[in-house]
DNA sequence: CGAGTCATTGATGAACTTCAAAGGGAGTGG
DNA sequence: CCACTCCCTTTGAAGTTCATCAATGACTCG
């Protein structure tokens, strides 16, 4: 439980504001996946990429009108809505290859708001070129529709966890879940580093930091578990896996 | 607290088969918004209309190939998914003029069953129909996106509610968003029947059916609610806002 | 009219929250 | 480079809300 750095591949990509889709190594987890060569070559053209955002820096706010949606290149986002009285409430993370910014659709207007976690970067999809882009390309249109209904089912699972699991089955899925998306980015499954922190964990699962610390803690007591800080690895991953019911 | 039966309007429907798209009086309130006469033409000739299904007949289930969402044209529906272990989690309810079915986008499955609460009929819209329709009608494709968006943002709302809110937040939420659903629909606002059970409502916000039941106890006693089994009125609004946090 | 489901109400208990306090880490400025 | 500060994390003790268990009553529909 030493390292502090992890393998820090974003940084190729802040250096690389011209990266299109067809070279981006996100390609096949993003957007483009089902398109051919020339269909990514028109995708790109409507693509924005925008110099890195530091740590804490809004990519929008709640309120704000909705124009785009976002493909994360690197870094994390954590999407949150506040509250008339002040209280926030976690909606998501978002890592890379995933997008962010639906939550406007509907309304033409962001009910959410969208910060990184870390230096991160994006590339901006503006809505309506989107749209008419996704009328000539049908793939591109499906695979929209695609990652919308993802969006939906991923909330919908979310419901169940916050309605009927304990603390100690929501903090393991949370974890497998992270897992399940670094390793879909060829990066270690069993040993990351939480771009946020408990008190963001529990806002999104429901429970209040101390409960989400007292779970780390009895995982690590129980040896499913090596924590350090922010830093993670799973010594067992089907103990884990027993304990957040999945088969 | 006598009426046994509110305003049977849906009969009408089930008696009518060959209602189309253009005359329906939900057309307002479902697909067709936003679509010209010629459009809403076009829009019909993919919609299938079914038989009127029969109170606990299922429309899909958790497992059946995904080939289509459907409009509710009467009665209402309860979508649910099952866990490996028997559990159900209610994932939402739907009434006349919303879309049921959206859950099978991403993976071309429906990863969730729907049901009847009542005798109900639905207008079947083949997905790849839509999908190819929506890229020749820019307005509905922008319409299907929009109400892909509006369940993502219902479903975000849930989860703030599951997460933050206490009992009584929660039981009033949900009475004010089934009398909203009723006055867009034209009917009444403060006096309606709830075609779910208590059980379904405290499973679809994390109760049990007794801490529902006895939220709707309290609440008559203050005499803000009127209960006579599943017939609702709300005696006073302002108070079930002011308890369910509505600005 | 009878059987079964649904709703209500009470008593008890468990899980998580709240309140409180102290121990690291990371970042900043001197 | 060190020291200071602030925030994050951890752990303990007490308190609440809601779940669970249990029993009765009411409604519905064959």
């Amino acid at each position: 439980m030493s390292a502090l750095m992890i393998a820090s591949e974003p940084k190729r990509c802040h250096t690389n504001g011209l990266v299109n889709c067809g070279d981006c190594r996100l390609g096949p987890l993003c957007l483009p996946i089902a398109l051919n060569t020339a269909e990514v070559d028109q995708l790109d053209e409507i693509v924005k990429r925008g110099r890195p955002l530091i740590k804490n820096e809004h990519l929008y706010r709640q309120g704000d009108a909705f124009h785009a949606v976002y493909a994360v290149r690197s870094g994390s986002f954590k999407a949150y809505s506040t509250a008339d009285d002040g209280t926030e409430q976690v909606t998501g993370f978002y890592l890379p290859g995933e997008i962010i910014g639906m939550d406007g659709i509907s309304s033409m207007k962001h009910c959410s708001s969208a910060v990184t976690l870390e230096t991160s970067s994006v590339c901006e999809i503006p809505f309506a070129s989107l749209g008419e882009l996704s009328r000539q390309l049908p793939s591109l249109q499906q695979r929209f529709f695609q990652i919308m209904g993802k969006e939906i089912t991923k909330d919908q699972q979310m419901l169940t966890q916050l309605s009927k699991n304990s603390a100690e089955e929501r903090v393991a899925s949370f974890l497998l879940s992270v897992s399940a998306r670094n390793h879909h980015r060829n990066l270690s499954a069993t040993r990351f580093r939480l771009s946020m922190s408990r008190a963001e964990i529990g806002n999104y699962m429901g429970l209040t930091v101390e409960t989400v610390s007292r779970v780390f803690s009895r995982l690590q007591k129980q040896e499913i578990l090596g924590v350090d800080n922010r830093e993670v690895e799973i010594l067992d991953m089907a103990a884990l896996k027993e304990i957040a019911n999945v088969a």
